[in-house]
DNA sequence: TCTAAAATGTAATTAGACTACATAAAATGC
DNA sequence: GCATTTTATGTAGTCTAATTACATTTTAGA
């Protein structure tokens, strides 16, 4: 009993995941555990709200023979597995992709969605080394003003980031339509520096705005596709692929994407800048804080 | 050397979230839910193993009152008490390595941010089981209106989900300052729905525009800290529990969750509403595409 | 084709989670 | 300080999920 305790503990907190532990002994199962191991497999997602009924139901199969499933993988049963499960599901890498279709349910439309997004973040993660983070904040932290532009949705983004940006105690404006950016960019100083959103880098106007902006001088940090034409006007270049349009259901998880790596600008400028802008940081947060403490 | 003891174990067990919540809402709760809220939080490890019978009897309470702790919590029950603990168990003391510290260089910090932003969906993924997607989009179906509303930075997420909600073809309107609000609730109708974000929800305007456009037959649907005043006057809440304001390089990961959460509602809303609201997102994003291709 | 072993299901059992209601304690008003 | 309301807690029972024991079916080998 005790040792059985412990070494559950050892299993839950060591590496190997469990959605792996059953894809390599799944050809070991018998065709009625083997539907299990598969339907969980498929919906490690659903599986864990899932009780010992419904995963039966699920896969057609009786409720014995679920738990026969979780006693071949080396558990003591149900509930067991679903501990493991939870587990598993704490480990980012081990979400698949999987597709919202017109016949889920509510439920598992919405777990979709999210796992979805979460992949978008882990996809960001091992694209991170290639992007120019030291050479965007060695250009923010002497400028005059941050300008934040981007178009329609994206102008979400821009304005998210320079509510965030001027925390620090930096000037900061956004540029959120054509006829904006247009004049802006007219007026642009080399001691500017353009933070620009754009998924396909196409629209005409901005890239002519931000052209201008660059001929004047100033720096233009683009958070766009690298193939695009605004990424060849650009003095550095975030690799934000745009979105592959699959699926009408598809969320804009790439705004996710995009909303963190400019939170890891800021971050990063923030340490560059020193304690002033942590102070302005603290600040900012206690004006805020204080109205109920 | 006795404290000092007991903090180092409480280290080991868990730098958690969940614990940290527990703490936090220890001297709201009741002497006997105390009793349990203090067992569980010296002892994390045995609390994911044992029943709820267990839990009674180590504690000395009855049964029902571990179930209330858990309610006070903000969980449906027991068994979702028992998947956050399993979930928070798995991240012993990482949360020290997360957290952006002011040497950090450039990269590191940035790595860091991205990883607190997928620990931040990834902890929505565990809760989305308890939240009444279903009985949202239930009543959103049938609005005539719906309203997003959110103040400061919160405000910027309720402008991102009006525009996601709109292309599915329902009037959407957002509400981003108290004046605004208070009046747009003032004239609130049953058949409305009002979507409200806000991490503390605490605001006191807010909670009174919400509070009357309730009084008049609004449904007020709130993404929010479930112990909040707020969440009180809410139809629906959605647990979105404030940041552990830790550190002032800790950025703003809740809003991703909260971005997220509001993209599951609106693909839910949009499964519900069927084929024609799946043509308004077709015809919305081929009126961007039409442009290049 | 028969037999033994393995696989699966049925039905009953047990235990765990939860509800409704009752009682006790505390706070409030008079 | 007593009555009244509110809040906190426990008791007993219900319901559901997990598990077991046993029966039936399927499969593999002689």
């Amino acid at each position: 009993m005790q040792e059985n305790k412990k070494r559950k503990n050892k299993e839950l907190q060591g590496g190997n995941s469990l959605v792996k532990r059953i894809e390599r002994q799944l050809d070991q199962l018998s065709r009625s555990e083997k539907r299990v191991a598969e339907w969980i497999i498929e919906n490690v997602a659903g599986a864990v709200d899932a009780s010992i009924s419904e995963v039966a139901e699920a896969t057609q199969v009786s409720e014995p023979t679920v738990i026969r499933f979780c006693r071949s993988m080396g558990m003591t049963g149900f509930r067991d597995l679903r501990t493991h499960l939870i587990a598993a599901m704490q480990r980012p890498d081990n979400y698949l992709h999987n597709d919202v279709a017109s016949h889920d349910d509510t439920d598992d439309a919405v777990v979709k969605v999210v796992e979805s997004s979460i992949r978008a973040l882990v996809d960001l993660r091992t694209l991170l080394s290639g992007m120019p983070f030291q050479a965007a904040i060695d250009k923010m932290v002497n400028a005059r003003q941050l300008i934040f532009v981007g178009l329609g949705a994206s102008g979400y983004v821009a304005r998210d980031a320079c509510h965030k940006f001027f925390r620090l105690g930096i000037p900061c404006s956004t540029a959120l339509d054509s006829q904006t950016i247009l004049q802006q960019s007219a007026i642009a100083r080399s001691d500017e520096v353009y933070v620009v959103i754009s998924h396909m880098g196409q629209w005409a106007e901005m890239v002519d705005g931000m052209r201008c902006a660059r001929d004047r001088g100033a720096t233009i940090i683009a958070l766009t596709d690298p193939v695009s034409s605004l990424a060849k006007v650009a003095t550095r270049v975030f690799d934000c692929h745009p979105p592959e349009d699959t699926n009408v259901f598809t969320p804009m998880s790439s705004r996710l994407a995009q909303l963190t790596l400019l939170d890891g600008l800021q971050i990063g400028l923030a340490l560059e800048l020193g304690a002033q802008a942590e102070e302005n940081l603290r600040l900012t947060k206690q004006a805020l804080f204080s109205k109920w403490s």
